[in-house]
DNA sequence: ACGCTGAATGTTACCGATAACGTGAACGAT
DNA sequence: ATCGTTCACGTTATCGGTAACATTCAGCGT
């Protein structure tokens, strides 16, 4: 039933050519005669002919595969980034293979490694959020092998290849905005303290507060888990330890949405008495009632940047060059709404 | 300076073995004695060996890859799909290589396949929305190939193997509700009238309306493109076709969420002036103002659906044997909140 | 003592491609 | 006429595994 496969072999028999002038003409060689060439090709169409590519492979010593290791998809940040890598290794020619993690697990990471390692990919792009405490273990690991990383969003580093956001800048954006609204007490609600990119968010906050003279800030901050509830119930606390705040810069717009409910629940009007940053831009920030002023990131750019430096470091390998350690920061950029103005007018 | 990789015959070597007999205590294979076992076990270890899949499934004939072609990422359904997917391949012991369109290009379509192919994928999820005019072209191709083949959400047929949301039975649902809390001229957003899951929505609404009595509805269909733009452009132009109305069905969150922007612009009050009832149940349905009563679909258990559903396949063509069509429906489900009650005392 | 059986292991062939090298014909230079 | 090149193609070895078959040796029945 299972009629076999069509082989190279039956090719070159069809054709009347050797097998290697079949590979000569799949792999594009100059040292076939335009006749053959057409020839074996129109036997490669009318057989319905595809090379194996585990044969190729195993032959060339080559995967052309490229691991991406990612960390749910639901996430509007993570499933962007994908999308970026998912392209790049296309136009570049790789192709990709996927594993999500939901959690940091050693045991299903260190499956995965093997996995990935046996299957010879070239390269491996680490898109899993940067949590402090896994940083030394992951060090560790990635250590022993020789295949090329590159991490998207690593925190603090100097020895890696990074493609990450400039989330503190993100910050200090979102806060000098607020400053510059007129806003004078300016609370945050930020992601939890293990995330580096939290951290760094609110270290851009910090940086700004400070500068504009504020010094006792820490009750001016409260820490949520990116979800909406968390943004909730973020900003009622926030309210219990500082009455006097009249603006918030929240550090992604899921909490942001949760916080806007907490407004209305509190029968506060934003942004009159209380302006509201985001951080993201995700599709509906937009509609959000009142629409959000937020941070947007182009996570698509950032994915696609790691499989560039990825697809350079596979080349210099390939050539036995060695390549310096490599950070590319991509810089996001205030997009404004309504949910942080104070000028008159602007109200509709 | 690149050692070269290890390999059977390096372990072989080490352990003083034939690499048949490396082979073996690889694949778990009874004939070995223990003592052999454990030693060959502690060589693999000490020299970090893992075996080269390329050349293991050129030999076995096998590749355990599962060829998944997603439909963007952004969309909050095709990303639970395929987290479903994920991590039911993973369960099952395969991998998963992805590809990724953001419209139908036949040349695109044609060139995944043929890629997929040529790296003999065992099977194909195909996880793109039915949208009518592709199916011939579909059924076309897939028809010449002999791979295996699962289509996520795929329209009327019969000959195919499925794993499907009852759609119309969440049309239904959702207008079902509006009707029993009181509304009585229900109009509907609908998606793009040649998506399959869009008219299923819609006729999902239309049995309910015209089992109501209602006959002439043509007028309270507007058509978006699931965009919230679209939600709020289209409860605009539903309000001029029919100024009746009392309530709508939104055949997605996002442009419920435009809707509901669309509404307070109109000075409309929900849910006393106007019901809404969207579909999806995105993360964010809760928070929106007012949290949105919508139709809840699982996509995880979608995609894990159909892995199950071409793993089944896949061991069906090994041993031989036929498998007859199969559709799987999963039963999507109402999630009440707030936009569409008209009961009293039930406000906040 | 002899052949048989089965457990444990080794040998050989092959999976389907490509790399490296070999060969014959045509052609021009000497 | 001889030789070196180049072109177009063929042969052979190899990639790293596994399947199928072969071998060795201990234990056992007769």
């Amino acid at each position: 039933m299972t009629k076999d496969r069509i082989t190279i072999k039956d090719v070159a028999r069809a054709a009347g050519v050797s097998t290697q002038t079949v590979s000569r003409v799949l792999n594009n060689r100059s040292d076939v005669s335009a006749e053959t060439r057409t020839r074996v090709q129109e036997v490669i169409a009318s057989l319905g002919y595809s090379p194996n590519v585990f044969a190729r492979n195993l032959s060339r010593g080559r995967s052309n595969i490229i691991g991406v290791i990612g960390y749910g998809l639901v996430y509007f940040g993570s499933s962007s980034v994908l999308t970026g890598i998912e392209r790049k290794i296309n136009e570049l020619g790789f192709s990709l293979t996927l594993s999500l993690i939901d959690r940091f697990d050693p045991a299903r990471v260190e499956n995965i490694l093997y996995d990935l390692l046996s299957r010879r990919v070239e390269g491996i792009i680490w898109a899993v959020p940067a949590i402090i405490q896994n940083f030394d273990w992951l060090a560790e690991k990635f250590s022993k092998i020789q295949t090329p990383v590159v991490y998207i969003n690593k925190g603090p580093t100097d020895s890696d290849f990074v493609s990450a956001l400039d989330n503190r800048l993100g910050g200090r954006l979102a806060t000098e905005y607020l400053m510059e609204q007129g806003y004078r007490r300016i609370g945050i609600i930020t992601g939890p303290s293990d995330w580096w990119e939290a951290k760094e968010r609110l270290a851009g906050w910090r940086e700004v507060v400070t500068a504009a003279g504020y010094l006792n800030v820490d009750n001016l901050i409260v820490e949520g888990d990116w979800s909406p509830p968390s943004g909730d119930v973020g900003l009622h606390a926030l309210f219990d330890q500082a009455p006097e705040i009249d603006a918030v810069f929240i550090s992604n717009d899921q909490m942001a949405l949760g916080a806007l409910q907490a407004a209305r629940r509190l029968g506060l009007k934003i942004p009159e008495d209380l302006g509201i940053v985001g951080f993201d831009d995700v599709p509906e920030a937009a509609y959000f009632y009142p629409s959000l002023t937020t941070i947007r990131q182009d996570a698509i750019q950032l994915g696609a940047t790691a499989v560039d430096q990825i697809s350079a470091m596979i080349q210099a390998q390939q050539a036995g060059e060695a390549l310096d350690p490599d950070i590319s920061w991509s810089r996001p950029r205030l997009i404004v709404r309504k949910s942080a103005v104070r000028e008159q007018g602007v109200n509709e």
